[in-house]
DNA sequence: AGAAGTAATGTAATATTATTACATATCATT
DNA sequence: AATGATATGTAATAATATTACATTACTTCT
């Protein structure tokens, strides 16, 4: 017979949306990460980080709110954004502000079984530069970022400003639409 | 109804709100900067670029527009809203993502009777870097953007992105604040 | 000056994004 | 099981921004 009709704890996690198994073990790293920092990777705030895993472009918070109502739960705004906070705390995901939407960090989609944790605290918590495409919607998360923060960290060293977070953001056109003369709009995003 | 109580024509600019000599200066500049590019500075903009002037932080839209109820006009959002796209739109204020407010270019801040129009379009209008304090709220606009800028151009040339607008903010404590272990709130910023 | 066309503003309603305050439930530890 | 800390549920509201349409003001041309 079944155990219990309860949530199961995190470290058994449920799959109620279906995630692909690659977002399923994105999700199970993300676990990893946030233990490691002493955050609990609830089955609430799981399914958060995947629906975000799972959006081609930034998702906003009440597109989540929708998209949540779908399973058993009925959830109201606070739900959503204290998940995203939790996220966004941990460095799971960064929030546009151009957009007022969120991506995942990039170092979550680019499949890595080794844990560099710290690297990717140290790059991603308190700062994310990106690339926006005003044409088919998709983000990029800049990887060779240093450059750009070393900048900044020179000219707040020079003005005595002490960083605490940084985020740059780039509207334009991505390689692919800057291409396409067709004048197509909302194909594909490249992938990250 | 009195008809001949309408509002002066924008060349003989009208000071409802006792604006000091030095912004009527900078407001006269401004102006002159938008009527080189075919922009109608009228009154009712003249009146909303004063009072991002004057503040001493940024300045959400709705603060805005409870400033412009105290004169004789009685405006709803779309009012404000509108000024601030014309304002953004001729480069004569930024908007800050982060704090969903707005900032007058430093440009306009530094006095400068010469007429540097095209500098000023080139550098601000669609891109522009900042550093705001938490503690004091107040906003300084780079000068020596261009290096980061340049850094940008670069990473976008590699991935063929086609840039069309940047944004740098830089959140931490300005130099007053991170020195003062008073844990004062509130103290003057230093003016750009 | 008068007419016509364009640009700017007024107005009401509504949409979107986010937070506050307080109650309830769950988890971790003893 | 009792406890305290963490997380979630719920209702109400705040803060920011846009749509659609009516009216007014300005510019240009006769
Ligand atoms: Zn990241
Ligand atoms: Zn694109
Ligand atoms: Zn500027
Ligand atoms: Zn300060």
């Amino acid at each position: 017979m079944n155990m219990q009709t309860r949530t199961p704890p995190s470290s058994l996690p449920d799959n109620s949306y279906g995630f692909s198994d690659r977002i399923q073990q994105q999700l199970d790293h993300a676990g990893r990460l946030c233990a490691l920092q002493g955050g609990r990777m609830t089955a609430q705030r799981r399914d958060v980080l995947g629906l975000v895993l799972s959006a081609t472009t930034p998702v906003g918070a009440y597109d989540l709110l929708e998209q949540l109502k779908t399973s058993g739960r009925k959830p109201a705004p606070p739900t959503i954004y204290r998940a995203l906070d939790f996220l966004l705390e941990h460095g799971l995901i960064h929030r546009i502000e151009r957009l007022s939407a969120f991506v995942p960090c990039t170092h979550l989609l680019h499949d890595h079984a080794h844990d560099h944790s710290h690297d990717h605290t140290d790059a991603c918590l308190h700062s994310a530069q990106f690339l926006i495409c005003r044409n088919c919607g998709g983000v990029t998360e800049i990887a060779d970022a240093p450059r750009v923060l070393d900048v900044l960290k020179n000219i707040c060293g020079k003005k005595n400003f002490t960083m605490q977070s940084a985020s740059v953001e780039v509207e334009g056109l991505c390689e692919d639409c800057t291409h396409s003369t067709t004048g197509q709009k909302g194909h594909t995003p490249t992938p990250n």
